[in-house]
DNA sequence: CGGCCGCATGTAATCGATTGCATTTATCCG
DNA sequence: CGGATAAATGCAATCGATTACATGCGGCCG
């Protein structure tokens, strides 16, 4: 029969082991408070019944939803794909569910009454550091105390629970592989600057040129915004160029690849004509031609970790007062689309002209 | 101060306003059932105190969550990230959240249990069709009846709400437009198997080379699994044919990259040596090179028009006998990883050997 | 043996919004 | 003008789990 049986509550749970609800709900919450016998009894009666508690009744009563929400600016972009999973896993393994949040514009706070005002979430992991944070915490503050913690981008303001990677010193291990090759005329596109990591990339490229004694100019640092096509544009910026770098560090893979793409429109080859290296080591990376070196940024580990961190706090299991720091290492992979300067090795020989 | 501020209730409006609670209730859910003047004068109290409602208490009251479940296998996957995106939208639109679920694995009840028994959710957006579905329908309809609607595969069986791509007849375009080139000897890349949509496709190429009079060698039909290195091993295969296509269908865009980053690797030029073309136009596809010419699924509808149809079904705005069956057309976008079979239009020369 | 302590469990209030039913008020018609 | 009807609103029970407080029970110590 299909008729809609009614899902069991702790009632029945309860009259089937001859408790009262309390013993029950204990049983569930603080197994501990419970005797051996009765928390046997128990079990055997959610099992006969079927029960599953109701989610709805348990938040309304502690005031916590069992979910956090998961802010990111454009779900459309593969490079978050890899961390939603992450942080499903994570999240679902503690009980938890996940609500993602697309694309928040305005004022946050509009956006976060409806999550966290009316009890619906419980905690914010923050990709997206366009908006305005000072209010966005204020408004956590107020409601609760809710906890934010904050992936993949830097931060100057203290006191915030923050997961990154090591974006400047891994920019400086990119120059540090070209210098490796030979290179010595090293350019750099960078992010959009509304963020603060890809400044920091910036920085890692200012920083690791000049401890590296090469030349700093100007002219080969090129604007670009971490989408394909203002790789492409960088391209062609490079292609104008009366002098040009041999080898180039792009902010992420995307414009590396929309930079080696414009490049090679224009006949020339990489690595052999130009090296390029990436960051992120997004899933693209390893099948464009040439396979794209880049600095791996460790995706799963950020979800999984951030949102350990945040469910940590959530619980309560963690000093408020010391907030999350933590900053992940990247890895140079090595692939195709960087190489020795010709005839390097032996002296710093002038640029040849093809 | 920041000390914590209780979220003002329905209480404190109906307080501000100088009515019941029941009235304030009713002018939040069916304001046509309250005067214009109580109405605004409501509106205001909850201005004034800023109050938003507590789903949680919504929810046990009316024992529906304003959340649905989206399921899909492999968040990681570049092609959800836009469904996702458009689902988002649309859910958000209409006050609901998303609970995102991957990855399910085993039998579906016990997890469909974690989140509809405990009302969690009020709906099923289902895109992993590896899954038991007659397990799952079963479970649905006990508990409350609860819809599920199928996106982008295909379904036998009847009576499921489905939204889809007209695989089929897509795949059949994209031989045709090969067959427009000039070219004759078409091969197939393959998906997987265990789901019907793949199958679909492979079903369509079958269809429109028999329709229009070309060979159908078993030997040009190559396996695949929709992951990139697949089209990969596929290029390997297709270098030790002793006779080739001079063209290839791929099942999906990522297997098309794949199989012309392998041949590329052998010295073959795409398309002058082999014409391929991908299927659902990935954001990838544009940016390889040779960019990917393929059939465009449209994902946004695909995820707007599915969540729109679940919602309907879930707020009882539609008629449940009559299923949800919606088709979209895929289109056909031309980029350079197709041309004309050299030599063809006069007649079908010889292929010839650079 | 009496009193005290602590463990296990029960009783019942509570979280905040919804809604069936009752009540009041306004409207309309004969 | 009386009474019937409809519209607006209020009253209070309810959804299901949690938890402060109360109770009962056995054991231990002086």
């Amino acid at each position: 029969m299909t008729v809609t049986r009614k899902s069991p509550t702790i009632q029945d749970v309860a009259r089937e082991a001859g408790v009262s609800t309390a013993t029950v709900s204990r049983a569930l919450s603080t197994p501990d408070r419970v005797s051996q016998a009765t928390r046997e009894r128990i079990e055997a009666a959610i099992a006969a019944t079927g029960y599953t508690l109701n989610q709805a009744a348990r938040s309304l009563r502690r005031q916590r939803a069992g979910t956090i929400v998961m802010a990111i600016p454009n779900a459309g972009n593969p490079y978050y794909s890899s961390i939603l999973d992450s942080v499903l896993a994570e999240a679902s393994s503690r009980g938890y569910g996940v609500l993602v949040s697309n694309r928040v514009q305005g004022d946050p706070t509009v956006w976060l009454r409806d999550y966290f005002q009316s009890s619906r979430a419980d905690g914010l992991l923050l990709f997206d550091l366009t908006l305005d944070i000072a209010s966005m915490r204020r408004f956590m503050t107020e409601h609760g105390n809710l906890p934010i913690v904050v992936v993949g981008d830097e931060m100057v303001e203290p006191g915030i629970n923050l997961v990154t990677s090591d974006n400047r010193e891994a920019t400086g291990r990119a120059v540090e592989h070209l210098v490796g090759l030979g290179h010595r005329n090293i350019g750099f596109v960078t992010g959009p600057t509304m963020h603060d990591y890809p400044n920091e990339r910036l920085l890692g490229f200012r920083q690791a040129m000049g401890r590296n004694g090469l030349p700093l100019r100007e002219d080969w640092i090129i604007p670009g915004d971490h989408r394909m096509d203002s790789g492409y544009r960088a391209g062609s910026a490079f292609l104008t160029l009366a002098e040009r770098p041999t080898a180039m560090v792009c902010a992420n893979d995307e414009m590396a690849i929309g930079f080696i793409s414009r490049v090679q429109q224009a006949g020339l080859r990489c690595p052999q004509d130009v090296s390029v290296i990436g960051f992120d080591d997004t899933d693209m990376a390893q099948y464009v031609s040439p396979p794209l070196t880049t600095m791996r940024q460790k995706r799963a580990e950020l979800g999984a970790i951030s949102t350990a961190a945040l469910l940590d706090i959530v619980e309560g299991m963690r000093d408020p007062a010391k907030p999350v720091r933590i900053i992940l290492r990247c890895d140079l992979v090595v692939r195709s689309s960087t190489a020795p300067l010709p005839g390097a090795a032996e002296a710093p020989a002038p640029r040849l002209r093809r």
